[in-house]
DNA sequence: GCGTGATTACTCGGATACAAGATGTCCGAGTTTGAGCGG
DNA sequence: CCGCTCAAACTCGGACATCTTGTATCCGAGTAATCACGC
């Protein structure tokens, strides 16, 4: 059982929209460049990250994509769960009456994993690496 | 992401196993018959089973398989990494100096998850059956 | 009865086939900005 | 200087190609128990 790499993009173009701190949208070129990855790829995902109301598109020139919420309010947790969907991680195949006990054990484990990363937003991170480039430049 | 069907099957047969009182080897056809599974399919799970260390096979006529440790010490974590591998769900792919933040979290996250998994028996599953049975039985 | 060989009931491993999903590209359409041009 | 038009810079969505992985089957080989047969 893997996150995708799709996942992985997307979790890394959120942490630099997060960081971003104009207030002028960034274009899918320029996150593209930055990640090293194809711009139409990249653009697929942001389109998920859209429709899951995380970020805002501005179409036309100048345009590009935007937090939509406060920075602060996003977690990882909200990242994964636009990319991968939010269905259950394990689905018993079996038909014992509607209730299988490993299901419940393991979904319960899954609990416990998404709880973890709904706490972590991804500002905290921006702040990490911003406060180590702060003490680099201080060097 | 998701759990493959692999460990489905594997778990479901893993508790069967563990609920087997009697000390002869199970064989891939009774068990492939009680989950409705095909028998070729599971033998290849049993087989990473045999090689996790989980279980033991006994070639021959009257053959199959059983436990190799004792009911009490086998996880969910166990019967899942025997299938799915040991490897992180989570890979950063980019080169930010061998450290990377996200995949810090990614994988705090995962071990949240794991040290559940590993916490929890499959023979208390077992236990909880079986009394059920015998309370079904007095009514 | 008793060994010896054949048969049967199993597991084991590799090769193969198939379908689904992840990854990635291409292209046409819509949308906004801004520049250019004529009045 | 104003307004109109047009081109450029974007995103959006669908269609398509490719590759990997999960799922599943088949077959030959190895192994242990059991049965049959000859002595």
């Amino acid at each position: 059982m893997k996150y995708s790499q799709a996942t992985d993009y997307a979790l890394h173009a959120m942490l630099l929209l997060v960081s971003e701190e104009s207030d002028r949208p960034t274009s899918v070129q320029s996150l593209a460049e930055k990640l090293r990855v194809s711009p139409t790829y990249l653009s697929k995902l942001l389109a998920k990250l859209v429709k899951a109301g995380l970020i805002r598109s501005m179409p036309g020139a100048n345009g590009g994509y935007r937090l939509k919420r406060g920075r602060d309010e996003i977690s990882f947790l909200d990242v994964i769960q636009a990319i991968e969907g939010n269905a259950s991680m394990f689905e018993c195949s079996f038909e014992h009456g509607s209730e299988c006990l490993i299901q419940q054990v393991v979904s319960e484990a899954e609990r416990q994993m998404e709880g973890y990363l709904e706490n972590r937003k991804l500002a905290e991170l921006a702040a990490e690496l911003k406060s180590r480039q702060t003490a680099r430049r201080h060097d």
